[in-house]
DNA sequence: CAAAAAACAGACCGAAAGGTCTTTTTAATT
DNA sequence: AATTAAAAAGACCTTTCGGTCTGTTTTTTG
């Protein structure tokens, strides 16, 4: 790896930490000079300006979050665990985050809209995808008669993506991690209840 | 009414609209003088600095939101009415919002995390009374036998907090609707079927 | 209707923003 | 080791930011 490379890599890495933590506008190019111990020069040499810095950014925030989810994936054999992976994936995601600041695909998507279209339009794509993947797993499980034939799949990912993140969102804010705990325990409890067949043993 | 408080007042409903809109750092006090016509001289002479002028612009908005709940809660009898009533008062927050641009609540805290103590502390206390305000209507009916008497109050708010509000950033995020619909339909069917007893005919 | 008070305009200020460009330093190539 | 190419420094530029202050205009008050 070339020193080049090097630089522009610990550029991002550092960038998007500032960046998930303050957002895009309270990010300066000042603090990613400080933060990198780089002068201007020396950060304009890799990227030709904050915008490319923050989408180049974003895309290696949104690239490990969804290692995370394929990572824990891998280790399932049924649906049914591949669903509570799903769920302990997002709650992994709080206790031990990507970037610390929150999920960078929903800061990203918050701070976006109304004001930069192009990344908005790139967070968005992210959730959407997010929120597919999880279709698709329910519609195998479905399809497999590991869940039940009736549930709406688009409904059932509706309320998991919704609850969870809503609760990450509650627990950020009110710095009370409770609220997380209860989402994921009574989502969790949903899928076995409503969306799982039981065993047959 | 003073010529002067109209002025103050107006400032504080355009502020308050382009702050829901664009946030806080990206609202520069160039784009208030634009909405409200006014120079910097007319705008300082009522704040006394832009941080006052978010601050109270908070305030504004937080007091709408909260009528907004307490307007539909009052035409309520039951404690079930009270439940629902909730629920729609969220989803009327989307469809009609108090400003444009979302939740000015769940924005500010959003924003002001990790950056403005002092609006960090007061969105997190308008969250947090939101919530106290649901849990106490759900011991309200648990304790008068309309609910069922194992429910867990803090839980059930917590999952209609944080279903619901997901949801609006979902629908925000990718304009579309149709999540909040399907969460909207999810928790009422879980009120109805988890903590509303069956009406005794 | 005149005097006092409040409201507003707008020039001005220093700081900080993102970005450019030339020069120096460091790394890669032959 | 010498030459070339890449990387980094840092002075500089323009624009915009939040904020101040003085002078003028408009309301309010007596």
């Amino acid at each position: 790896m070339k020193k080049g490379e090097q630089t522009q890599d610990f550029i991002l890495e550092k960038s998007a930490e500032l960046f998930n933590l303050y957002g895009y506008n309270r990010t300066s190019l000042s603090d990613i000079m400080k933060a990198t111990g780089l002068k201007k020069g020396g950060i304009y040499n890799h990227f030709k300006s904050k915008d490319d810095i923050a989408k180049a950014s974003f895309d290696r925030a949104y690239e490990r979050v969804i290692r995370r989810f394929r990572h824990k994936l891998d280790e399932c054999d049924t649906s049914a665990q591949k669903l509570y992976s799903i769920v302990e994936t997002f709650r992994s995601l709080n206790d031990n985050p990507v970037y610390a600041g929150g999920c960078p695909i929903y800061n990203t998507a918050m701070e976006s809209i109304d004001a930069y279209p192009e990344m908005r339009r790139k967070a968005s794509d992210a959730v959407t995808s997010l929120y597919q993947y999880i279709v698709y797993k329910l519609e195998e499980g479905r399809k497999s008669g590991e869940f039940y034939a009736d549930i709406d799949s688009e409904e059932v990912a509706t309320v998991i993506m919704s609850t969870l993140e809503g609760a990450m969102i509650l627990t950020r804010v009110n710095d009370n991690t409770e609220h997380l705990g209860r989402a994921v325990k009574f989502v969790n409890n949903y899928l076995k209840t409503q969306v799982i067949k039981p065993e047959t043993v």
